[in-house]
RNA sequence: GCCACAGUGGCUCAGGGGUAGAGCAAUUCACUCGUAAUGAAUAGGUCGUGGGUUCAAUUCCCACCUGUGGCUCCA
């Protein structure tokens, strides 16, 4: 859909859409157009600024940018309803952000559920008063006067930080105006479906020193259907919400005793080892070599790498015989002795160590979230030591890896790469090497990749690969770290092929990140229901009564004997009552065994998702469930599905 | 750390100034059962912790702890 801005005419493509206006007076090089019509179907109603001349596109709702318009403007609605019902409040700022849109207020008390209530009734007052929204311009100073007028003390601040010669731009709809860039929609009548959905406070301008605000958060879509289809997203990812599955599946508990420290309960250490020796075999074929360093380490070391100066806040400190200690908040140093503890060749890089390591982290107590954030977690952390020429085959091998790690769960990922923030070592030589090397590395597999500023460790720049979680939040996971400091620090040293001592380089990399915080993500990925190889309990023995047990337990037994994690229930229930135990606890395999099981000496197999699968014999059901954990197979297929895949094989 | 809200048996939750109630789970008994809940009985809580108000507090008030949603920060 595209508009021509010609000479003051407009003229659309292919589109039946009516153009209400064209206006070009309102800043320099600026034109607006407002349109009205359809396109697919669907109206459309949109308005947008362009450079005076442009080609533009009809904003609609599919589009990010028409999307932020519409809820932008239904952040606005929400301002005007609350401005009604609360004459005295002050206004900050309102934005629309990825999934809704929100509005910070000052007011002396914050606003209760109930209250939301009043103000959705409100909002839809003034959506069926259909005012129209427009745009008017102050020069910098009759802006200020403006709103000083109004008493909003906030909005004055904000123009007072725009530059002198400044055009202001303000949105009125009915009585109500707000300082605003826009674009938005041109009447509130336009905004059909829209929901309150939560009040949190929030800084003034995001800072902590500022005064707390109180925010309302909201939603908006152009149809009541998607507005619903939003809300039971939200539901479904409440359901899988990571705590509440790990709770009910006994994976693992927060006790009051140690907050932000997780327990693993003997289901989520099955979960947790069974990661790591996926760990291990994968690090071992690419030849990591394992160490394993101390959780507590002297003030000296610290020191030497930095910690003591960059990362004091977060560290747990101790006195061990008059002398200072702190816990690890990173595996780094360790590695450092570890590698400085012998000589080395150039012939002996890259050298690769690995440590699954379990570091503490003083976090705020108010950023604490079930798995996702905890205060001890387990990184499964690796240091490779090389020379300069072999940084980018480094990097390739570790993103190839990461990248296989991740497709072996079925997750969606992108990469960051961050670069120098502003508290941090080292000059700015090395840091635009090091930076360039991850950028070369990146585009010489052709990883799409965005920037990140200012955002990398303070020993050198980073990348971080984000996995997306059920409610699409987005979680950092593994990273990528290149360090010319910590060599330089702990003067790390190898004999070059000229017989003369040079300095490594390292890479510091996470591919989990944090099993714990992997652990959670998975838990929601799934939704509990994890593949057979990652299952806690992969089959549930269900005999039909207790004149079975026998048979039952001896089934059990030549299961257990093939490693497979085998449980049996041994209730005095019925079997549809077993079954559906065994289905909220998301066990992959049931086996039922009654008279004819018994007398034919196999199982009967009900899969978890496929359902009941007839009858078989054990030792092919063991066959049959050992490929599967072998074969790590994402989903669980169905009895006979993969008997024919096991024949074409 | 900051703002708001919450904290009742193992779990999910009801109640509410006069020292607590349901369902599930657990235990026992009966039934011996064929693909998502058989029935009955029993046991289990000093209502997050500490103060205060009151004749009386689990209920009201204050502080603290923990959790939840955000802010800030982050693997």
């Amino acid at each position: 859909m595209e508009i021509k801005l010609k000479d003051g005419q407009v003229r659309l493509f292919d589109h039946n859409v009516t153009v209400l206006d064209v206006a070009k007076d309102i800043s320099p090089g600026l034109a607006r157009v407002a349109c009205a019509g359809e396109i697919d179907g669907e109206p459309v109603d949109l308005r947008a600024e362009v450079p005076d001349g442009s080609t533009v596109s009809i904003l609609t709702f599919d589009d990010d940018y028409g999307r932020h318009a519409y809820r932008h403007s239904a952040s606005h609605l929400m301002a005007q309803a609350v401005k009604r019902l609360y004459p005295d409040i002050k206004l900050a700022i309102g934005p629309a952000i990825d999934d809704g849109f929100y509005y910070d207020i000052d007011r002396q008390n914050p606003f209760t559920e109930d209250e939301l209530v009043l103000i959705e009734k409100e909002m839809k007052k003034i959506v069926k008063e259909n005012l129209p929204i427009e745009r008017f311009t102050l020069p910098r100073d009759e802006a200020i006067a403006y709103f000083q007028e109004l008493d909003e003390p906030y909005k004055v601040e904000l123009i007072e930080d725009l530059p002198e010669d400044s055009v202001i731009s303000f949105y009125k709809q009915g009585e109500f105006t707000d300082l605003c860039a826009g674009p938005h929609l041109d009447k509130t009548g336009q905004i059909k479906a829209f929901k309150l959905t939560s009040v949190a406070g929030a800084y003034w301008r995001g800072s902590e020193k500022n005064k707390m605000l109180n925010r309302i958060y909201g939603t908006a879509f152009p149809k009541k259907a998607q507005l619903a289809e939003y809300l039971e997203r939200i539901e479904e990812a409440k359901r899988r919400d990571h705590r509440k599955i790990g709770k009910e599946m006994e994976l693992f508990a927060l006790m009051e005793e140690g907050p932000g420290f997780p327990f693993f309960l003997p289901n989520g250490m099955r979960l947790k080892n069974t990661l790591i020796d996926y760990w291990r075999e994968i690090h071992t074929e690419e030849d990591y070599k394992e160490i394993q360093t101390p959780i507590i380490l002297n003030k000296e070391l610290w020191e030497t790498s930095g910690h003591w100066d960059h990362y004091r806040d977060n560290m747990y400190t101790t006195v061990i015989d008059e002398e200072d200690y702190a816990v690890k908040p990173m595996n780094c140093p360790g590695a450092m002795l570890v590698y400085k503890a012998k000589p080395h060749s150039y012939r002996d890089l890259p050298l690769r160590m690995g440590e699954l390591g379990l570091v503490h982290r003083h976090e705020k107590s108010g950023v604490l979230h079930g798995l996702m954030r905890v205060r001890c977690f387990t990184q499964d952390d690796a240091h490779i030591f090389m020379t300069p020429e072999q940084i980018k085959d480094e990097i390739k091998n570790v993103v190839r890896l990461i990248d296989e790690v991740y497709t072996l769960f079925g997750f969606k990922y992108h990469i960051e790469l961050s670069t120098r923030p502003e508290d941090s070592m080292g000059t700015d030589e090395d840091w635009d090497m090091a930076i360039g090397s991850l950028k070369d590395a990146l585009s010489e597999i052709e990883a799409d990749f965005v920037i990140n500023e200012g955002d990398g460790a303070f020993y050198g720049p980073k990348i971080d690969f984000h996995l997306e979680d059920s409610l699409g939040r987005s979680w950092q996971c593994g990273t990528i770290q290149l360090d010319f400091q910590m060599p330089e620090r702990f003067e790390l040293e190898y004999i070059g092929a000229d017989g003369e001592r040079h300095r490594p380089i390292i890479i510091h990399r996470v591919a989990f990140g944090s099993i714990e915080r992997f652990i959670g993500i998975l838990i929601e990925h799934f939704a509990g229901k994890f593949p057979t190889w990652l299952a806690p309990v992969q089959v549930k023995v269900l005999p039909i009564s207790e004149k079975y047990f026998e048979y039952a337990e001896n089934v059990t037994e030549s299961l257990s004997r093939q490693g497979i994690r085998v449980e049996m229930d041994r209730r005095d229930e019925k079997l549809g009552y077993k079954i559906r135990a065994a289905q909220t606890e998301h066990v992959p395999y049931m086996l039922i065994v009654g008279a004819k099981e018994e007398e034919e000496g196999g199982v009967s197999v009900r899969a978890r998702d496929a359902g009941d699968q007839g009858s078989m014999r054990t030792d092919a059901f063991i066959d049959l469930v050992l490929q599967q954990i072998k074969s790590r197979a994402l989903i669980q297929p169905g009895v006979a599905e993969s008997e024919e895949d096991g024949g074409q094989a």
